[in-house]
DNA sequence: GTTGCTCTTTGACCCAGATCAAGCGCGGGG
DNA sequence: CCCCGCGCTTGATCTGGGTCAAAGAGCAAC
């Protein structure tokens, strides 16, 4: 890795900033940092769908595509690792563990997104709700444990539209679903964005998931 | 390729077949031949969702991977031409080349996913189903530029079952709107699999598609 | 404190698409 | 030839989630 350490360099983003606009240029390729961005589709009529959710240690961009498909916008304060596109892909001809990392990687997020089929397609609202807390549940669970007793809590990082926008859904729908939630004892709210979960199997089985598959956002 | 020529060998399916069930252990891939095959989910109560739609040339399998994520099932007699998956797997270690054209495609299923995505989360039912003619559409024409005049004319290969747990929609649904673009004059059917195309840009402004994106399947 | 944001919740109503239920058309087998 | 089965269409009705509208809840700036 001690030839991609002398390409790369960092690029900092604001909440709310726009990292990338589908059809741009593409001149970089890179990794998040810190921070969460958002990879989305818009319609010309303004429908929007988020297509991704890009965690830090997440890879951004397409070595061999010259131009973005989707828009990446920061939805917090964000840092990301950037190599400039044709020396990284230069590196990746020359160094076949990189591209083999690469495959492993795109075929989790590939699998990731036809997860997400499966809940864009065919799931009910309050599973989608339900879906998308055990899924933020599970990345952080992985990420540093933090679990008080047996009680698990998580911080949702998207606004409630955001949320709308990932699941498919209008922020009504998903400001309503999440009150059922809480109505029912599935969840409990501090604030608006940090909840706790009492009973993790009693969320997965509201989300509809046959077992504890691997799914990761 | 002479190397991978040495380890394959063929299977064939009769039209309805399992080929992969989601879970088992998958001791090859390959890739489609001739015929169609369908990647699907389905949940404990039935509902399913296809994830994919697999034609001639399409690759089956994932290289470091021991269990299929996703049920794969013949929809026509479909042949395909398989490599036992740990020769298979010591070939693409020893050959850089092949990592990176694998990498190529599953970053295009990637994008083909992710516009899927927005249809099966934002898209009307009208919508949809323009989509998904223009798609196959799309695919046909690249393949053997058949059209009559300029005249487009696809075969359905799936049933309206088949269509509907692609979309996301129920049969009835999508029977409906098959009748609606008919008597509107988006489409003419010869049969109920075989549809003409006098406007493809009408078609592709029902399936609201912003421009000519290269969509694949 | 007040003003003015943005984000969120909640209510009332509506409609696209699901569900339930007949029928139709056509190809294969007796 | 008729019957049967399967894929498809069409109608009637229902409903989950969308739409429209109003109001609370934080919170930063003044």
């Amino acid at each position: 890795m001690s030839q991609l350490e002398q390409i790369k360099y960092y690029r900092s983003f604001q909440a709310g900033q726009t990292v990338i606009w589908s059809g741009d240029r593409m001149e970089f390729v890179g990794s998040v940092v810190s921070g969460i961005a958002t990879l989305t589709q818009t319609m010309e009529d303004g429908r929007r769908q988020m297509v991704g959710l890009l965690l830090p240690s997440d890879f951004v961009g397409r070595p061999g595509r010259p131009v973005a498909a989707f828009d990446v916008t920061a939805t917090t304060d964000l840092v990301m690792c950037c190599f400039r596109k044709k020396p990284f892909e230069d590196l990746m001809t020359s160094t076949p563990h990189i591209a083999q990392r690469l495959l492993e990687m795109t075929l989790d997020e590939l699998d990731a997104a036809r997860e997400w089929m499966l809940l864009l397609g065919r799931k009910t609202a309050r599973e989608k709700i339900a879906s998308l807390i055990s899924i933020i549940a599970r990345r952080e669970a992985s990420l540093h444990m933090k679990r008080a007793k047996d009680m698990l809590s998580v911080d949702l990082p998207l606004t409630r539209e955001e949320m709308a926008d990932y699941l498919g859904l209008t922020l009504e729908t998903v400001s309503r679903q999440i009150s059922a939630l809480k109505k029912d004892g599935v969840i409990s709210l501090e604030g608006n964005r940090h909840v706790s979960i009492p009973d993790i199997d009693r969320l997965l089985e509201e989300a509809g998931d046959d077992s504890d598959g691997g799914m990761l956002v």
